[in-house]
RNA sequence: GGCGCGAUAGCAAAAUGGUUAUGCCGCGGAUUGCAAAUCCGUUUAUCCCGGUUCGAUUCCGGGUCGCGCCUCCA
């Protein structure tokens, strides 16, 4: 069995060859740090966090690098809007950013490079470009790219170059000497934020911080590159351009993008406004609920958000729970550490390998839960005990099940009954139990059902969770 | 206009040239004081029209509808 992923570079799966064996260099791109981040950021965190974890599991050494944006247009302007230094705004949403990728449960990047941090290396690339004959510098002091002089340009999104040219519809700028042509380095205006250059003062254009950082972090050539749908054009073709054109050696070998998170069938997009915040989210649901939610359609694919969805996420997860209740000791280890493993196991593999299948990865996990399930029934605890180190195992790789079965089933709002109550409540229906007042014993059930407990009598002792 | 993706049961979502996806919901049974949970069983599918094939949801062609990128967006 051998690892595949798809590349949107050649359109179809391929098999999965490192440049070194063992080790993977992946880049992801990661925020432009002006506004909370929602749920379409979400999807790329917790894919690629997926992938990541996946590929450590099976034991490869990953260099994972996901950059942080912190100088662009956006950037300025609202940091304009709000009267602040931009460097107070972008601290601001990195740090927001931190906490909502913990509360997803991401693990951190091992890289986490920042554009204002590789301003030489961005300036020392410029210069490159320009020397090869890829890059000028204009009359108005901006440097652009020559999208003329890339033969392969386009690529990666598959078009051609010659009918870019024809469809190019913005306000060109009148200092570009072909439409197509990207900005590399932008001059700055009268007061603003800027650095020294060749060119005079300016900033960087959006696309060649990538190239810069990526190529710093990881070299001339990488395995993968990562991002979300609306990347391959023009940011990723563009990277491309002028890291081939300035190192001379093909740039990343497998490109990897997420599929949309949309909203009544549209995309979930800043433009739009049409987006839900991951923290606006995470006030009503548990994060790993959000997690199942991506999680449970293959990561290229389209997901329709809704509140609904939400539900039946948590249902489906509680699932799991309910069926790991009374294993709490079990601490998940990594797959290659399992005792002989069940067919599960190899399933889940097979799944993952298929280009990182994780919606037949958790039909697996509840094949493996029934099998549980009937374990427990059965009173085999060897299997029970095997069983579920195994779904707490693969539940650790996604991110998933990684709360003590009560906590999540029990988990709760202020304004709902507390545990304490509930459990006094139970004690009386106990002592109607016992003295056979089953008039009483269900009122008391049927009242905490009606305020949203469900109570489950199981071997003589009653639980209870939330529904 | 260019390039690309998708259409699967009540909902969500995989896969596959012939054989159970899976989860939720519905129905029946076991279990239970009654429930809940669990287990067993079970009802609903492959957008339309052609073609290839012994056989197509799956491959090919055409169509319809939806969506994405082509402009800042993950």
């Amino acid at each position: 069995m051998s690892l595949k992923i798809y590349n949107t570079f050649t359109r179809s799966k391929e098999v999965f060859t490192p440049i070194e064996a063992g080790k993977i260099n992946m880049y992801v791109c990661g925020m432009t740090v002006y506004d909370y981040c929602h749920l379409g950021h979400a999807r790329v965190l917790v894919a690629f966090d997926v992938i990541s974890r996946y590929l450590r599991n099976a034991g490869y050494a990953v260099n994972y690098v996901r950059n942080i944006t912190d100088i662009d247009d956006k950037i300025l302007n609202r940091a304009d809007e709000n009267g602040e230094p931009y460097t107070d705004l972008t601290a601001r949403f990195i740090d927001l950013m931190h906490q909502d990728e913990a509360r997803l449960g991401v693990q951190r990047p091992d890289q986490e490079p920042r554009a204002t941090a590789y301003i030489a290396e961005i300036i020392a690339m410029v210069s490159s470009l320009i020397e090869k004959g890829y890059a000028y510098a204009a009359d108005n002091g901006d440097v652009y790219y020559s999208v003329a002089k890339f033969g392969p340009y386009g690529q990666l999104s598959n078009k051609n170059p010659d009918e870019l040219l024809a469809g190019a519809r913005i306000d060109v700028e009148q200092a570009k000497q072909d439409p197509r042509d990207f900005a590399l380095w932008k001059a700055a205006q009268a007061s603003e934020v800027h650095w020294d250059s060749p060119w005079g003062k300016g900033r960087p254009g959006w696309h060649i911080e990538c190239s810069a950082m990526s190529t710093c972090c990881l070299g001339n050539s990488f395995d993968i590159h990562g991002g979300g749908p609306d990347l391959p054009f023009p940011h990723h073709e563009n990277e491309i351009a002028q890291s081939e054109a300035a190192t001379g050696e093909k740039y990343a070998r497998y490109w990897m993008h997420a599929g949309a998170v949309r909203v009544d069938g549209e995309k979930m997009s800043k433009s739009l406004g049409n987006f839900f915040t991951i923290r606006e989210i995470l006030d009503k649901y548990h994060p790993e609920v959000v997690r199942y939610l991506l999680i449970a359609s293959h990561y290229r694919s389209a997901i329709n958000y809704s509140e609904d969805s939400l539900q039946t996420a948590k249902t489906a997860l509680e699932r799991f729970y309910k069926g790991l209740k009374g294993f709490e000791a079990f601490a998940p280890v990594a797959l290659a550490d399992l005792p002989a493993p069940s067919e599960y196991i190899a399933r889940f593999h097979e799944a993952m390998q298929d280009d990182f299948n994780t919606p037949v990865a958790l039909a697996v996990m509840f094949d493996l839960v029934r099998a549980l399930n009937t374990a427990v029934k059965d009173g085999d605890e060897l299997q029970q005990q095997k069983l579920a180190l195994e779904l707490k195992s693969l539940g650790a790789l996604l991110g998933l099940l990684q709360s003590k079965p009560d906590d999540f089933l029990q988990a709760g709002g202020e304004d709902e009954l507390s545990a304490e109550a509930i459990e006094a409540k139970i004690q009386q229906r106990v002592e109607a139990k016992a003295n056979k007042d089953y008039t009483l014993s269900d009122k008391i059930r049927d009242d905490l059902k009606a305020q949203g407990v469900i109570l489950e009598d199981t071997g003589g002792v009653t639980t209870w969770r939330r529904g």
